[in-house]
Order: structure tokens, then C-alpha cells, then sequence
DNA sequence: ACTAAGATTCGC
DNA sequence: CGAATCTTAGTA
């Protein structure tokens, strides 16, 4: 069953918890969401909101929703769902556990190992083609882009979120535990604890 | 116009 | 560990 608009419009921690263990359709690919992050313009400093005016632009002329796709480090697209409920923000879509078209994003990634095809958010937009096309898409409207309901249930476990400077100890980042496709980044190894 | 920083990934 | 690569925003 398809996730409609009313399902984002409530608060970024909620859904980006709730996306976990949903199904991402693009196109003719699709994967499982095994990890996400939530982004809140309210008193998040490592969320767009809080430092950049285009980003509070698009928010106020956008509805639940909609994609929000930019490009980081100036060679990674990251693929966010704009959340307005009683707090406005953003879910970021951080790794996929591949469904169908495997050998597409094969392709794309120029990588066999299907552990490493979604396993991350930079790697994830690479394996489906999102790019800036994508951004201000509606993911509510379109019958081949978006979220769906799936009858399987996965378990969910929180952290702070991974790769930002600021807001760094918001557990905000929901997985699945011990799952092979969430991503592993340098930052997560890195437990420095005094 | 110039600078700085960034929700990352890959190779050495 | 450090390069790759470019958009946004602040400053002159």
C-alpha cells in the first residue's frame, strides 16, 4: 500500500523512524529503507533550515512529501522527504536493501557485491539515477516514485546521526540492527570515548 | 570575485 | 588519511 501525504505530515523524527522498514519504489527499482535520518528545521543546526534561506524557501513552498535532492561534497546527491507537521524537516534516506533491478544498479555502481550498492546515501542515489532531476518531485502523486507499506517487519534501533559536525548527539538516525546493508562509515567505527 | 564548509565515497 | 568536486552563502 502506498504511503500517502499524511503520513509526512508529522514530525521528521516520526517518520524517518517509520520509513525504516518500508519499501522505496523508483521506477523499475526498488528497494527495502533500512536506514534513515531525521533532519528538524527547529532547533537542529545541522539541518539546511537552520543555515541556508533556500532551503526555508523551498520548505514554505512545498508540501509534505516532496522530494529534496542536492548535491554534497560536490559529487554525491542525497535524496530527503520534505516533512511538515508540527515540525517542519527533513528525512534523509541514508540505505537501501535492494529488491528489483539489481543489475541496473550493478551498472550504475560498477560494483557486483550487492551489499555495496545502497549502503549508504551517496551510494544509494548512484545505484537508482537520483539526481537533481529528482528534486521538488512529488513522491505523494506519482504511482512510480515513492514509498510503500510492506507487510514484513523489521526491527528499528536509534543512534546519533553520522557524518555532521554540529547537533552531533540527537539520536536521530533509525536502522536496522546487524542489517548487511546499512551503511558503514569511518565515523561509525570511530567510538573515540575519551 | 574569493573563501569556507559540507547529511560522502573510494583508494592508498 | 586525504583527494575529488561544486553549490550555497557570506564578505569585499
Amino acid at each position: 500500500m502506498k504511503i500517502g501525504r499524511k503520513f509526512f505530515q508529522r514530525e521528521p523524527v516520526v517518520c524517518a523512524r517509520e520509513l525504516v522498514g518500508c519499501r522505496l519504489q523508483w521506477g523499475e527499482l526498488s528497494g527495502v529503507v533500512v536506514e534513515t535520518e531525521a533532519y528538524d528545521g527547529e532547533g537542529d543546526e545541522s539541518c539546511h533550515m537552520w543555515f541556508r534561506p533556500s532551503t526555508r524557501a523551498f520548505v514554505a513552498e512545498h508540501q509534505a512529501g516532496t522530494a529534496y535532492v542536492y548535491l554534497n561534497y560536490g559529487m554525491h546527491w542525497m535524496l530527503n522527504v520534505l516533512v511538515k507537521g508540527r515540525r517542519e524537516g527533513f528525512v534523509l534516506i541514508r540505505a537501501l536493501e535492494p529488491l528489483t533491478g539489481l543489475e541496473v544498479m550493478r551498472k550504475a555502481r560498477g560494483l557486483e557485491e550487492v551489499s555495496q550498492l545502497c549502503s549508504g546515501p551517496g551510494k544509494l542515489t548512484q545505484a537508482l539515477g537520483v539526481n537533481g532531476r529528482h528534486h521538488r518531485m512529488d513522491l505523494c502523486g506519482d504511482a512510480a516514485f515513492g514509498f510503500h507499506r510492506r507487510k514484513e517487519t523489521v526491527d528499528v534501533v536509534v543512534s546519533p546521526r553520522i557524518g555532521i559536525s554540529r547537533a552531533v548527539d540527537l539520536p536521530w538516525r533509525f536502522f536496522v540492527p546487524g542489517h548487511a546493508h546499512v551503511s558503514g562509515m569511518r565515523a561509525q567505527k570511530k567510538t573515540g570515548r575519551g
